[in-house]
DNA sequence: GTGTGTTTTTAGATAAGGCTAAATTTTTAA
DNA sequence: TTAAAAATTTAGCCTTATCTAAAAACACAC
């Protein structure tokens, strides 16, 4: 039975390495934890002896079959929880992060299921993220980030890969939700940022956005 | 905020002092959390600088205002996630207690009152226990405990103050749950246990059962 | 290929929450 | 009313998960 913490660990690895098979830094996970390098080293070690992840010291760190196993369940409790939120609940999709947070760690494979079953098996959660099925296999996806299209091409949000709130909080200040139609006016070499128009309006937003903003080309 | 520990030691002494002003004994406290007893003198002192409880050393625990308050919202949030288990996701009533015990830690006032809401402001959970309203106050009761009936008297039962599973699948093994009609033929001073008839077939049951099934007098 | 800056690890502390064993207080029974 | 039993607390130790400060390893620039 794995702590609270170190179900935190694996998820923080999972989204770090992001279907890569990279290794991921201690630096990296210290950031996203918000914790010090030292306690994660530490904590890279206690998973390290229950063989949820293999670790070079010095080298990085990456998920093992189980520790990976164990992270997607993690993942498809969250995005479940926040699809029970939003379309039962009727929480907003920048309020549901927090609770899902909370939720994701609770134990009952029973539940996970029937309220799998209870939501009408969603392969989506309220930002578009993909939730994995029971085997832990993700639903196919076709769209591009949209940092990756080319000037000129055009395409709707069909999700966003990053579910805290100020971000969400910022894409209701732009008007951009699941649905809206993004063009890529201008793309500008210097910080990749991007020159785009929403539903007509124009407007300027940061490589940091739009990597995180998930697009079905047209 | 609570620690989990600290949450689970609050609703522990609430359920062994259950509406009395009496205190509460390190011994009964350690039974509940299934501790030992120097650790549970350990946690009271953490809740005593914390003004949660009143302690006055060998002399037992009690709540404080405070205390009162936190527990009951702990028993509200574990009740309403039970009939929420019950009556949206099909679980049975002694499949509930485990969930609903890890459950009842989310924090989220906003989740709470959106649950309450979604259930329909429900005044029972599924076994029958009041839940406290937001403000904390319980709906009222008319039912006695099985255990206070006189001899030849008869009633349905409207709930049990125990949600464990062994309890539960016991009551499941002599065909009682809500709504089942029950008559005590004799009481057997001896032990204080009961021969009764439930829906016409006998039984013979301890006084600890009894003592646990809620019931509305005919 | 060496020195300097960055990253990572180690060492040592701390707080929460638990334990065992021993000491102390309270209760009970003779 | 006092001795034994039961209940409670204290003392000392352990694990998890965190921290700071110091040491070690790595990386890359010259």
């Amino acid at each position: 039975m794995l702590t609270l913490a170190e179900e935190n660990y694996l998820k923080a690895i999972l989204k770090l390495s992001n279907n890569t098979e990279d290794t991921v830094s201690t630096n990296a996970i210290a950031q996203e934890i918000e914790a010090k390098a030292s306690s994660v080293t530490d904590m890279i070690k206690r998973l390290t002896d229950k063989q949820l992840v293999d670790y070079v010291p010095y080298r990085g760190v990456s998920l093992s079959k189980s520790g990976l196993k164990r992270a997607v369940e993690i993942v498809r409790k969250h995005r479940l929880w926040e699809v029970f939120l939003v379309t039962k609940l009727h929480f907003k999709w920048d309020e549901v992060h927090d609770v899902a947070e909370q939720l994701e760690h609770i134990k009952s494979q029973k539940l996970v299921n029937a309220l799998d079953t209870y939501l009408g098996y969603p392969q989506h959660d309220p930002h578009g993220e993909p939730i994995p099925n029971q085997d832990g296999q993700f639903p196919k996806s076709f769209s591009k980030r949209l940092s990756e299209l080319e000037q000129g091409s055009r395409g709707q949000v069909v999700g966003v890969s990053q579910d805290n709130q100020s971000f969400l909080q910022y894409l209701n200040s732009l008007n951009i939700t699941l649905g809206t139609s993004i063009s890529v006016i201008k793309k500008i070499d210097f910080d990749d940022s991007l020159e785009i128009t929403i539903n007509k309006q124009s407007a300027h937003i940061s490589n940091d956005v739009a990597r995180n903003l998930l697009i079905k080309q047209k």
